[in-house]
DNA sequence: GCGATCAGCT
DNA sequence: CACAGCTGATCGC
């Protein structure tokens, strides 16, 4: 959860994913993400009367974001005042003091993060600086090498201050596996349930409200078959995620859903929705949690998914980045000043800094070694080109017409041969997980 | 009576 | 076990 204050100590005139207290005094707005902790007073009177107040105040954020924002009724009032910026273009912006007049240039570029639908991370480039805050992100180890925006000449840029997603900066989140990895093995536990049978189902256990779209549209294109969810029309403008949902129970084996009354959870009904299959068939729940598994603490690299008894398993997923990921990144950026947006669980935010401040001093001397690879479009278009063929429907990267791509970042998108460093960093971080899982498996035998 | 914060639950 | 968010209780004004 963010504890970001929503002003860097570069721009002070910007609030970014805080909108209540001294924010209201700032002459422009950022949202990284629709989730709650990032969107603190948002839909506060005092914000929108901060808005109204002004000609020139305005709320940035990207297209999907503001798409999802406004499926909310209590953040309409705000689409006057949005702007939406596309990623990957350095957008100049005026922000004007309409107190004093004063005005202030910068260069803004959002730059995909990763995390949920529509999340970004924010680049400033001005006088004071260039600035990059992360918002959250689940960056894959290579990631930072690939924005072009992060570099200049082939080089990467200077970066002076860096405000990073540190959910995971705990030894024991050393590794996470990737999101495809997770994936597989969610596919592999829902065929190994639904192809009993029809009334054999499965629910999807989520708890936040974005974030797990990757999965259903994987879920969808391998099974032909949509994800039941309550309300799939908040994802309207946003095809790719639309086409893998159905709003009718009765269509599919495979739920989302989620309960809307809190106590009326009864043995009654196995599923949200209270669906039931037609006569003489019983329904068949398996209930699946996707969650973040700490690998260095509980389970060795093959042990994506876990039983926890007879009808529930819970899967490895996450959409924050492991301490590997977060290392990776930052020795890449190697900014001059570091902050943690992030306590993360069992540490301080201050535990964070320190922890950040030793891993940018010590991966900065590898990190020269890596040079900016754009994505692999060759291999992209091949993929598109043999999907097309099989008569799937396009991947999520390639976006949609409406939108260009911000859903996810994935490994295999990156070009191989990314360094030697890093391919080091990586072998070294197996080792690491292989000994403790080992270690751990004998202090807690499954 | 209101918002802010917290505990508890999912 | 850990990713977000709701709800209801409690506190201070």
């Amino acid at each position: 959860m963010s504890c970001f204050g929503g002003r860097m100590s570069e721009y002070r005139f910007l609030s970014i994913d805080r909108f209540d207290g001294e924010n209201l005094e700032s002459w422009a707005f950022f949202l990284s993400h629709a989730h709650r902790d990032h969107m603190v007073g948002l839909d506060s009177p005092g914000f929108l009367s901060r808005l109204k107040s002004s000609l020139k105040t305005r709320l940035y954020c990207s297209e999907i974001t503001k798409a999802l924002l406004l499926t909310e009724k209590q953040f309409k009032p705000l689409e006057p005042f949005i702007e939406t910026l596309t990623v990957d273009t350095p957008t100049s912006l005026t922000v004007t003091d309409e107190v004093t007049g004063k005005e202030h240039s910068l260069l803004v570029t959002l730059l995909q993060a990763g995390h949920c639908p529509g999340s970004v991370m924010f680049l400033f480039e001005g006088t004071e600086g260039t600035v990059l805050y992360t918002g959250d992100f689940r960056l894959p180890v290579g990631s930072a090498a690939q924005f072009l925006h992060l570099h200049q000449g082939g080089r990467p840029k200077d970066i002076q201050s860096l405000y990073v997603d540190t959910t995971f900066l705990v030894p024991e989140a050393k590794y996470i596996p990737s999101r495809e990895d997770c994936c597989t093995a969610l596919i592999n536990l829902v065929q190994s349930w639904i192809s009993r049978g029809s009334h054999y189902v499965v629910r999807l256990n989520c708890k936040a409200k974005y974030g797990y779209e990757y999965l259903f549209i994987e879920l969808c294109r391998r099974f032909h078959m949509k994800v039941h969810v309550n309300d799939p029309s908040i994802y309207q403008e946003v095809p790719e995620i639309f086409q893998c949902l159905t709003s009718d129970p009765s269509e599919t084996q495979i739920h989302a859903c989620r309960w809307l009354e809190r106590y009326q959870k009864g043995r009654h009904h196995p599923l949200p929705c209270k669906y039931r299959p037609p006569p003489p068939h019983e329904l068949e729940v398996m209930s699946v949690t996707p969650s973040t598994m700490w690998f260095t603490a509980y389970a060795g690299p093959g042990d994506v998914v876990r039983k926890i008894s007879r009808h529930h398993h819970r899967v490895c997923f996450s959409f924050h980045s492991s301490y590997t990921e977060i290392r990776d990144f930052v020795g890449y950026v190697r900014p001059k000043t570091i902050h943690a947006n992030v306590a993360p669980v069992g540490s301080t935010l201050q535990e964070a800094e320190d922890r950040l401040r030793d891993l940018t001093r010590s991966v900065q001397a590898d990190s020269s070694l890596v040079s900016y690879k754009p994505l692999g479009s060759l291999r992209l278009q091949r993929a598109a080109l043999k999907r097309k063929k099989q008569g799937d429907p396009s991947p999520v990267w390639t976006g949609s017409k409406r939108f260009e791509p911000v859903l996810y970042i994935l490994e295999q998108q990156l070009v191989t041969g990314i360094s030697a460093s890093i391919h080091h960093d990586q072998s070294e971080v197996f080792r690491t997980v292989r000994e403790q899982s080992m270690h751990c498996m004998q202090r807690r035998p499954r």
